[in-house]
RNA sequence: GCCGAAGUGGUGGAAUUGGUAGACACGCAGGUCUCAAAAACCUGUGGCCUCAUAAGCCGUGACGGUUCGAUUCCGUCCUUCGGCACCA
């Protein structure tokens, strides 16, 4: 059998039979959605992680039409980006012109590839009749006030004259951020830019979790993602000013341990002080301002180690101790979380610690640690004689060393709460309730949430994007498009670089950029950022449903038949952002009634495929030289090999590097399993059809069942194993096997091996019965799982010392199966002057005795 | 630092709810075929001790625990990978 002869007869056949893997949208079968992220199509074509990563969607796709379902198995390309753009300028192509090319090179490597892909749903975000739903899902944002526009810093290449994303920033060997086009050191600019309410949806998107099946790390992921923090706000006067400080607080059991407090370079407070403080010490304060302004966010955060700070001049007082304390400038401190202010309690926290520790600032403990080892001394250090007239003051942190020396700079907040007037001896975190409770009544503050998740910014100023469909006119503002307008096309212009001043080259374009306002009739401009990549993405797995929809998304009858996806294949790299966009997306499109009121979630399970390593053991890369191009590798061994090589190479998830030798190992079996069934079909066509044995039947029924459960689990190498298990166990008996049997065999090789499957089945299958991949997958008959004699091991304090058979009639009889394995002979030796004191059987599997 | 996943032969990896650890494959060794090599096929292959494929001992990152029995459950620690990270 040459591979390449059957390769190309039945992709020439399966073309002409387009329905084989059509979805229906009307059909009395369950339903199975099963979806791999749609790629990013490049100019050097479909690479290996693709191969891998569709293969294993493409395998269970195919089990499932097998099974029964009508089986949604979709293909698209999320086209829009910058290595396109690039190119385009660089080549001075039309970026539309190149993506056709790319998209139509990947789709002839897929058929080859013989992934089975539902071709008549193929979507492209670059289409104009598809980013018009992305641009009218934006004006549905706009509309219910979840998109508005404001001035943001953005990371600016000044060499390319381009505002970047923070995915287009790299970092340099030598630490600084620095453009990936150009490798030019990136500045921080403020421009006015989109920017999406996807904070509204934080909770929801925790809660939607609890709907999926993610794994846990997806999870963890989200979560850890949005970061929830609950606790407080407390407001902080300040002496001898008419000004109050916020602060958010996870902690404020420790308010009296608070001693100074910190804000944030950015913070409005700081800018306000010009006034209040002036002179001298305002040059200092502008000074540090400027200083931290310079950092990027990464040098921000990149150096820990060393804390800096000023010190304003003023004074807050504590609301609870009354005390005075000192109000600092520091950019530990961030403008855009929280309050951008904090209260420091150095006792119980490790920043406000090292801070305190740096500028000699008091140190004073609310909480009498639990778990404290050195509980003398700190005992008698803080509390000492001071406790009683209430007149405990902080200590620095020299002095705290020089006492306390061995234990722990700081202290774990967890235990009773001391040094706080009406909350000493409560307890937390078990009577944090009540601490908030009594902050409440007081009115000193209340209860708050924060999260980490930032609103999302939607501009980008590059060409090569959807056009926010948005207008601005100097007297009415900012308006969205009129929906029937859409989409707003992107224009087809000569060159693609950016403006001098950094706009989208779109503003270059008169005929593009002015308009009409909608209001008032008068002059307006178009917005001429475009959406990031994410905006297409967000939602493809709906217009999958419903491709050719000029009315609405998708319609929701066919929404109801297919959603929600049930597999979502993707990288781990898509775990966070695209996920989480996608969901917020999905939900928000839930809200406004767009998508089915009793499906809440678009995905149900998630599954992360694993990463394919260079034969290096190194990410595959052209500068390594180490790249693996499935086209070569199908070239010389066939697609079935590389399909199949590919699902053994190890676990879906993993992490895996690529092996010639182990794939010859996959060739080896496919050649011996296909020469094997030839041969004993040849063989059965001259003899009378019978019945096989239940020694085979028994062979066959068990890589049934595992194949199967192993496909269910996405547990491919394991399920390949087991062909070749069957294959293996039947290599001398292969003419016993009967007709019906060898069938079983040809359709369990189907998902993984279209072509030889496909092949081995028309031997000898009447025309009319069709395709391999149209057959009903083969039927566990349990009655032949059960086998007439098997062994059952015999173990002496848990250790297997012999085997005895037993027979399928005495399964059950646990008494006489005890006493075959006291009376084994092996046994004997281990029994003699010993005592049973307990005899355990597991039905089947094993006996052990318990001896003395 | 926090969160998550994982540590099993020479290698990739099996063992689905606690029940015979190492399936399957690679590699290696020996053999068949061959003038020879490659390919193909057959046999063996965790370590120790052995003439032995007799019996035994050790063995799933380390140490403890629960159990008749632990790769699997619990505790402490070590290592690796992935995510987040001055988030109050």
């Amino acid at each position: 059998m040459d591979f390449r002869e059957v390769e190309s007869k039945w992709q020439k056949f399966w073309e002409e039979h387009p329905d084989l893997y059509k979805a229906q949208n009307v059909s009395s079968r369950e339903k199975k959605y099963v979806l791999v992220e749609f790629p990013y199509p490049s100019g050097s074509g479909l690479h290996i992680g693709h191969t891998f990563t569709f293969t294993g969607g493409d395998v269970y796709a195919r089990y499932l039409r097998m099974k029964g379902f009508e089986v949604l198995f979709p293909m698209g390309w999320d086209a829009f980006g910058l290595p396109t753009e690039n190119y385009a300028i660089k080549t001075k192509q039309k970026p539309q012109k190149i993506t056709k090319e790319n998209t139509e090179m990947y789709k002839s490597q897929m058929k080859k590839l013989a992934f089975s892909f539902d071709w008549s749903r193929e979507v492209n975000t670059t289409d104009p009749a598809y980013y018009k739903w992305t641009q009218w899902i934006f004006v549905q944002l706009y509309k219910k006030g979840l998109a508005y526009k404001q001035e943001m810093p953005i990371n600016w290449c000044p060499s390319c004259r381009i505002g970047l994303a923070n995915e287009e920033v790299l970092q340099s060997k030598t630490g600084k951020n620095v453009c990936e086009r150009c490798g030019a050191e990136v500045e921080r600019r403020t421009i006015s830019q989109w920017v999406v309410k996807i904070t509204d949806y934080a909770d929801r998107l925790i809660e939607g979790l609890e709907k999926t099946d993610f794994i846990d790390k997806v999870k963890a992921a989200q979560i850890n993602w949005i970061g929830k923090s609950e606790g407080a706000r407390v407001k902080f006067k300040i002496k001898n000013y008419d000004e109050e400080l916020e602060v958010f607080t996870t902690r404020p059991d420790t308010l009296f341990g608070a001693t100074f407090m910190v804000v944030a370079p950015e913070h409005l407070f700081v800018k306000k002080l010009k006034e209040r403080v002036g002179g001298k010490k305002w040059s200092e304060i502008e000074n540090y301002v400027l200083e931290s302004k310079k950092k990027s966010d990464l040098e921000r955060t990149d150096l820990v180690k060393e804390k800096t700070g000023v010190w304003t001049g003023l004074h807050a007082i504590n609301p609870v101790s009354r005390e005075e304390i000192e109000i600092w400038i520091s950019d530990f401190v961030l403008g855009n979380y929280g309050t951008g202010a904090i209260m420091a309690v150095p006792a119980h926290d490790q920043r406000d610690w090292d801070f305190a520790k740096k500028f000699r600032l008091p140190i004073r403990p609310a909480i009498y640690p639990k778990n404290l080892k050195n509980l003398n001394k700190f005992m008698s250090f803080y509390w000492g004689g001071d406790m009683e007239d209430g007149q405990e003051d902080g200590a620095t942190a020299d002095e705290f060393y020089h006492v306390v020396g061995t234990i722990k700079p700081y202290v774990e907040a967890v235990g009773e709460i001391w040094g706080s007037g009406d909350w000493n001896g409560w307890e937390v975190p078990r009577d944090f309730d009540k601490v908030l409770d009594w902050i409440e009544k007081k009115g000193i503050g209340e209860r708050s949430t924060t999260y980490h998740i930032r609103d999302w910014i939607f501009s980008r100023q590059h060409y090569w994007g959807e056009p926010i469909p948005m207008i601005y006119c100097e007297k009415c503002g900012w308006q969205p498009v009129d929906e029937s307008d859409l989409p707003i096309v992107l224009p087809e212009v000569e060159a693609y670089e950016p403006t001098e001043d950094g706009q989208s080259p779109l503003a270059k374009i008169e005929e593009f950029v002015n308009c009409k306002c909608l209001v008032c009739g008068g002059e307006a401009k178009r917005e001429t950022d475009t959406m990031p990549n994410w905006a297409g993405s967000d939602w493809y797995f709906l217009r999958y449903i419903d491709p050719n929809n000029d009315t609405v998304i998708a319609r929701e009858e066919w929404l109801k038949k297919w959603m929600p996806v049930d597999v979502y294949i993707g990288g781990d790299e898509h775990n966070t952002l695209h996920l989480l966009y996608s969901r917020f997306i999905y939900q928000f499109l839930w809200d406004i009634g767009s998508v089915p009121k009793e499906i809440p979630e678009p995905y149900y399970k998630r599954i992360s495929h694993g990463v394919i390593l260079g034969p290096d053991n190194q990410r595959m890369s052209k500068s390594k030289g180490n790249v693996i191009v499935p086209e070569t590798v199908a070239d010389k061994y066939g697609v079935d090999v590389l399909r199949m090589y590919l699902m053994f190479m190890g676990p879906f998830e993993g992490t895996m590097a690529w092996n010639e030798k182990t794939l010859m190992g996959v060739k080896r079996f496919l050649e011996k399993y296909s020469k094997n069934i030839l041969k004993a079909i040849d063989n059965k066509q001259s003899n009378v059809e019978s019945d096989s044995s239940n020694k085979i039947k028994l062979i066959i029924n068990k890589t049934i069942k595992g194949v199967s459960e192993d496909i269910e689990r996405f547990s491919y190498n394991t399920a390949i194993a087991k062909l070749m298990e069957a294959n293996n166990a039947l290599v001398d008996k292969y003419n016993e096997v009967s007709k019906e049997d060898l069938r079983s065999l040809i359709k369990l090789l189907a998902p993984f091996a279209p072509y030889t499957a496909e092949e081995l089945w028309a031997y000898w299958a009447k025309a009319s019965e069709g395709s391999v991949h149209q057959q009903q997958w083969p039927e566990v008959e349990e009655k032949y799982l059960i086998e007439d004699i098997f062994r059952v091991a015999v173990a002496v304090n848990g250790k297997v010392r012999s085997e005895i058979e037993v027979s399928s009639e005495d399964e059950n009889d646990e008494q006489k199966v005890l006493l075959l394995a006291r009376e084994d002979e092996k046994m004997k030796s281990w029994l003699v002057g010993k005592e049973i004191v307990r005899e355990i059987y597991v039905k089947g599997k094993m006996v052990n005795l318990v001896v003395k």
